[in-house]
DNA sequence: AACAACCTATCTATTGATAGGCAACAACAT
DNA sequence: ATGTTGTTGCCTATCAATAGATAGGTTGTT
């Protein structure tokens, strides 16, 4: 693996634990076992790694995610979204890096706002396609659904529960899918 | 109105705005108006600000919130309570300050992290006293409003637009009360 | 006298960021 | 084959700014 593609998983890491403003060049050069100023090498300021680090999430996600016509009911697919959120939860047993960002969103560097807001676009996108009908309700279905998976691992981390993100999504289940 | 309310005031409009990590003493200094060693003298560390900050918010939220009995309808309750997060959204223009603590609950410190858990209690203890029921359906049906209401804060923020808030507590309401 | 509520001054540690050096390697001309 | 040049990827060393925090002084009130 690149140092490239280290330095990002160590600061995607930092990030989904404590914040965009809760890490430092430091912390990850050492725990990379490199320099700060190497980190600096590969993404000259903090809001080009942010940047990086945002679009690379998002693009993992939506890989691992895949088509949302890939599965043909539409409860296979509220399984397969609400999967992915908590595979994020349970196995990294970290926040969504977007629902991190999107918090701390008036902190940010523009180009890393950019990139959340893209990250949640394409989530609506997705849910829109995967849940078709009326379009704006539509919409605002996609819209719920999604803030409440963000919302949902925000309790259940401080909670240190992932029963509470459990209970959430069944509720969450009867209410889109019934 | 105190010194020390003045700087709670600054600080929570911080904290709310770009999270626990995002501000530090001279900050909250600079904009009250006075020495960073004198927010030093009313709160020691930054994590007595922190739970302080935490503690006050709460109580004056659900001060604001009233009793869940103090409304007859389920109805009623339901707009209550998202009134109530709604207001802090369009008209303090913020995060929840728990919902932004949440997220960050991995970096902060242990007196912050209770208050924040104390706080998310006491929203899920009133959910199941506005809309009783079955226990065990009652209490998932709090956490999920509650994750809801959070992260709809989240994306309306990051989106700035309101009206995605609203999409989804309509689809909320839906869910809850049909 | 005692206390509260500020202040000045200062400390050490850390922040994001930069300048410039050095070794490894590839491309290319001789 | 040999030397030259350029690029990549790291390094050391350092910077000014800022972080949270402390010691001790001043002022005003009780």
């Amino acid at each position: 693996m690149s140092k490239s593609d280290e330095i990002l998983d160590v600061a995607e890491g930092f990030a989904r634990e404590r914040g965009y403003n809760g890490f430092s060049f430091r912390d990850i050069a050492t725990k990379v076992g490199i320099k700060s100023a190497s980190v600096h090498y590969h993404f000259p300021t903090k809001g080009d790694l942010g940047e990086a680090l945002a679009r690379r999430y998002a693009d993992r996600f939506f890989s691992e995610l895949g088509e949302p016509t890939a599965v043909a009911s539409a409860r296979r697919r509220f399984a397969r979204y609400v999967g992915t959120f908590r595979k994020a939860l349970t196995v990294d047993k970290k926040m969504c890096l977007c629902g991190m960002l999107g918090a701390e969103v008036a902190s940010l560097p523009p180009a890393v706002v950019a990139e959340t807001d893209r990250f949640f676009t394409r989530n609506i996108d997705w849910l829109q396609a995967a849940f078709p009908g009326g379009a704006k309700r539509t919409r605002r279905r996609a819209i719920f659904i999604l803030a409440t998976l963000e919302g949902a691992m925000v309790i259940a981390r401080t909670f240190h529960d992932a029963e509470a993100f459990d209970a959430t999504t069944a509720e969450l289940a009867s209410a889109v899918l019934d």
